[in-house]
DNA sequence: GTTAGCACTCTCCATACCCGAGTGCTAATA
DNA sequence: TATTAGCACTCGGGTATGGAGAGTGCTAAC
């Protein structure tokens, strides 16, 4: 990252400025509008210079500059001033989340949804999960001769269901032994402890077991698998949408299937937010998009993911504070109602735990 | 309906032309492409009535004929043949079908994703819901001091929690206590049997009992809520979306929040497809779609809707003929799992119940 | 190193234009 | 009376044309 001071100033005024005005911006665009003290044919030579080391671009002769995606990597990484949200922003979003009911899937649906107009993108928020979860309580209920929903209570309250077939016909009476049975010998245990147990069980109460683990195995696997997604909207009225087959890639990154493949979910820092920049994706339907993403929840513990998607021209800096600001609500939030995380203070009026995390960006 | 053989034939043959083609279709385009035994000038002569009495209409001057609404309705009432789907695209479904596991949520999920596919619009499948639902089992399981998870268990294993909150500390000891006592007491109920009960029970009895009556209610005044949506994809890619303000149009449309509202889940017939076209629907934002929808499940138990939506410009015959046919083999899996309907024979080999409701339209 | 000046390039927009499809009317025909 | 041939008319969509404007790159002067 060789900038010159003056260059680099004049790659952080193009880039805000075009992330404004949506429109290419021009050399005296910037002397006129932006007080730059020198003549627009110094500001040329200037641009020349930061296209040659690919900084910007040029749609065609004659037309202002735009960044690049290195010109917004560059950006976010070293130029733009990376300040805390102001305090009415905050406000409004904390008075969004009160509205927030005592069901775990409503904060979720909140977060993306007060997230995504907050940011005016689009908005991803996973389920949280655990790490490894750990049995609570199972409960099976008999449904037919043969069959039974087996309930399973996890740790932080996560419920799990399945219908289990059995290879005979079994009563209520029989399915309440088991259940206790169960119950007591692997209370608290992770699938892990369950596979690796020595406990005397009869057939049948292995057969409940073993579909207990496979469903806790899978719970701590895939998890990032429930997101919601809000403000599709906001992204598609963008200008950079006009024409129609730009609409249809969206929707197909959209489409729930995808969204949770093309969006680096996994790969997440333990803390702090992570930008992803048109191309740095590693797929192509994401090449222009960029995607603001943290991780929320208690440290270690349970936690999930959530993240803006946008274009790439998008406002960086608020975007930023935003998600990081959201993210530590809902975290507070979560600490608070699981009671394991020890956050001082009421959830969303002290400021929220992210001052550590502060400009921690990737790559 | 007061049309001439000619002039209803005639329709009918604009009808399916603009279909096909999605471009008005004019007088002689009629005569050259199918069979009509008539000089153009006497097919604009017609044409001309039928404009006047609203089943046709120009977009402008010197272009071809687009149905109205009223000749939409008209061809699906009285016009088009209603046949049965042929064999190998029957196939084809039911094929698809195989791969469903034994999750209820995945038969939605898969229900609207081969419906999609088969009629190359979205389409939308709520999820099933007994009409009243009764208690099966309520179980209570602490996590904090003076919170608890209650998880209800409803008949044909649909399942409902919600944490709940005591007004002191209790522990799992009393919680076992108070959910025997319910479930003995409450065993069978319906929310409103629960409500007029007599039984002697402790206030902290009460609390409990009142919150699964209320979620209880919660679940039989709703149920729509949830459903699965799959190929808007579809919908999009059709010619009359071609500008991008008619997309946004179908994505607010799309929208999980509005999409159980604008679509009239709820005055559904209790047996045969329903279509509604363009301006019949009540909300404005319809104006531009039909649906064609109907009712799945067991005659009088559980059940759900589902709907096929796309431009007024649509294959009737084909839609209607495939959600006849999917909304059975639903019915089928249903019937077979819960075990209550007796339908003979196993899912999706024998021809679908739906013998009986061939033809029954709406309005 | 900076700046003024200028020719050049390219997009965008409005105008004009024509082509063809399709209509509606009239008069001739069976 | 119903049908048809003929014809003038209308309108949308595609294609050339021609500035206007914004912005560049280069050169020469400061």
């Amino acid at each position: 990252m060789s900038l010159s001071e003056r260059r680099a100033r004049l790659l952080s005024l193009i880039v805000s400025e075009f992330v404004d005005s949506a429109v290419p911006v021009g050399s005296d665009a910037l002397v006129r509008k932006h007080g730059v003290r020198l003549s627009s044919a110094t500001v040329r030579n200037e641009m020349a210079k930061l296209e040659e080391e690919g900084y910007i671009s040029h749609p065609h002769t004659s037309a202002g500059r735009v960044p690049s995606d290195k010109g917004y990597r560059c950006y976010v990484e070293a130029l733009m001033e990376d300040r805390d949200l102001p305090w009415d922003a905050k406000q409004t979003i904390r008075h969004q989340f009160h509205q927030a009911g005592r069901e775990e899937d409503e904060w979720i649906q909140l977060s993306a949804a007060v997230l995504a107009r907050a940011v005016e993108n689009a908005a991803v928020v996973t389920a949280p999960r655990t790490r490894e979860s750990r049995l609570k309580r199972i409960e099976l209920i008999g449904i037919q001769d043969t069959e039974a929903l087996v309930v399973i209570v996890l740790q932080q309250a996560r419920l799990k269901q399945q219908i289990l077939i059995f290879p005979e016909p079994i009563e209520q009476e029989r399915l309440t032994a088991i259940t206790n049975h169960l119950n007591e010998a692997f209370a608290g245990f992770s699938a892990g402890e369950i596979g690796r147990s020595q406990v005397q069980l009869t057939q049948l109460e292995w057969h409940v077991a073993n579909a207990v683990r496979d469903i806790m195995e899978a719970s701590d696997r895939g998890g990032y698998d429930e997101a919601h997604l809000d403000g599709v909207r906001n992204v598609l009225t963008k200008p950079e949408f006009a024409s129609p087959d730009k609409v249809l890639n969206l929707l197909d990154v959209v489409e729930q299937r995808n969204l949770t493949k093309l969006i680096p979910f996994r790969e997440l820092a333990a803390e702090g937010v992570t930008v992803m920049i048109g191309a740095e994706h590693e797929e192509d339907a994401m090449r222009d998009y960029s995607v603001v993403i943290s991780r929320y929840g208690t440290p270690g513990g349970i936690g999930g993911a959530m993240a803006v998607l946008g274009p790439t021209r998008m406002h960086y800096p608020e975007t930023i504070s935003t998600v990081r600001f959201v993210a530590g609500l809902l975290s507070e939030m979560l600490a608070s109602h699981y009671g394991e995380g020890s956050v001082p203070g009421e959830p969303g009026d002290g400021p929220p735990a992210d001052g550590d995390t502060r400009g921690k960006k990737r790559k």
